[in-house]
DNA sequence: CATACGTGCAACCATCGAGTTGCAGGTACG
DNA sequence: CGTACCTGCAACTCGATGGTTGCACGTATG
């Protein structure tokens, strides 16, 4: 399951600052976090923090190029975060369509 | 689409007693605020707002039942967000498996 | 009718998260 | 070598959020 749980996906992306800068890595490539605050209407250091809250869900991993160093996408957790949500609402879809109460419980 | 954005939904599946609060509902079927708290290391009222970000959400939904009102689960926003996370997550790996850069997303 | 139970509202507190500013430390380059 | 640029750390503000207590109101029920 790759790295970071996925609760902190989920909370990494709940932020729209992080889903814009992640958004930007999608379609440029790699970033420096300077690089990335342009474009956005918050500091450097704002997007640093941002950063690393990403980092630690494993949506982004960081990469040193000289002085500077560059963030990546990591796409894995995102998808095992997907295909958990997709589980969990099959589960409820299950549960809620008629047993409603304990039931076999599918997992 | 049914109700909630997808990042209301994230947020409030991002909290653990808000998780802990739609398993009981899946386990058991509909409750009210005060069954609920039970069970659970927090307060009635603390449910009650829980309870009030996830219908926000469109997680849940109540229902009037005499002096009491029932909450009961509705799968459809979640899984409206599941399939939105994995269609991010696709796209995600299709970029960065090779164009990495701009590239025509679509196909 | 009186009582018990469940809900709803409001005030209040503590903590967390987002954001800022300021400054020190490397690293590239003329 | 000196300058410019980028990173990293620390302190601070401020609003949102999770949680609590207290109380008033409605609704069953003996």
């Amino acid at each position: 399951m790759s790295d970071g749980t996925v609760a902190e996906v989920l909370a990494a992306m709940a932020d729209p600052t992080r889903r814009a800068l992640l958004d930007s890595l999608a379609a440029g490539g790699e970033a420096s976090a300077t690089a990335l605050s342009t474009g956005l209407p918050v500091t450097r250091q704002a997007v640093v923090k941002h950063l690393a809250v990403l980092e630690r869900a494993g949506l982004v991993t960081p990469r040193r190029e000289g002085r500077e160093v560059r963030y990546a996408l990591r796409p894995a957790p995102l998808a095992d975060a997907a295909s958990w949500l997709g589980g969990l609402a099959a589960e409820w879809d299950a549960r809620t369509r008629d047993g409603d109460g304990v039931g076999s419980a599918g997992r």
